[in-house]
DNA sequence: TTGACATATTCCCATATAGGTATATATTGC
DNA sequence: GCAATATATACCTATATGGGAATATGTCAA
């Protein structure tokens, strides 16, 4: 025995530079295959098993066009990650304080208005 | 070549879910190795182990007091985690939007010093 | 000193995985 | 059909690393 299955998460998606720089440039737009080979200097079956691991957290999904898919960022399988690591954000910076003060705010709005959730 | 040496960084050091565990049980207050064996149920070893790499990208710090040393969380380190995922969560949560502008205003705070109007 | 306690380190092993190369699959055009 | 293109997968290798056991280091007490 030695590591535990960390792989099927997000944190352990994230934790490899190149996805990071992968998500990255899906950020602003979707892209296909090719053209994150070209962008990031990897090869392409490297750029395929980094998007196949970034699939199978959620973080990024396909839309087949032709012989293409374009690949796209699907955020909220990053929340996992923001949720945690935000837990620890007013340990560093005073003036978050405020900022939870206004999270909970909006919070607080999101459950009297409407209930919708990803 | 295989691995880029990802090791020492906040992100890596984070995709332990059992270095989260620490972590989290860091985060009110600091702790003995020992609390921290019984607390998780790993090896004393094991603890230790995930210390060291917690400790190497500055995660948390250790603090001398007799043969114990007490572990406190040192969150700054874990301020490129959050800053790097912050940058996708208006991609989940529209009224993240409204969080975007103020971050922005505080962060135009913090860089012009303080207090400023315009 | 000895001995108990607290923590870190070393060694070994098993596994996960990133990169490389070659190949398979699928789509489009001839 | 064949060829070209686009992407995914399989296989290999090297390496990083988590857990376990044993050991080393360091501290306190008597």
């Amino acid at each position: 025995m030695s590591r535990l299955p960390t792989t099927a998460d997000a944190f352990n998606a994230v934790a490899e530079p190149r996805r990071r720089e992968i998500l990255d440039l899906l950020a602003d737009r979707e892209r296909p295959v090719n053209e994150l080979v070209e962008l990031t200097g990897l090869g392409q079956p490297q750029v395929s098993k980094h998007l196949r691991v970034l699939r199978e957290v959620g973080a990024v999904q396909a839309r087949e066009e032709g012989r293409r898919r374009l690949y796209s960022v699907n955020a909220p399988a990053l929340r996992p990650v923001f949720d945690w690591v935000s837990r620890y954000q007013h340990l560093w910076e005073e003036r978050f304080e405020r900022l939870d003060d206004v999270l909970e705010e909006l919070k607080k709005q999101e459950d009297e208005g409407d209930g919708d959730d990803d």
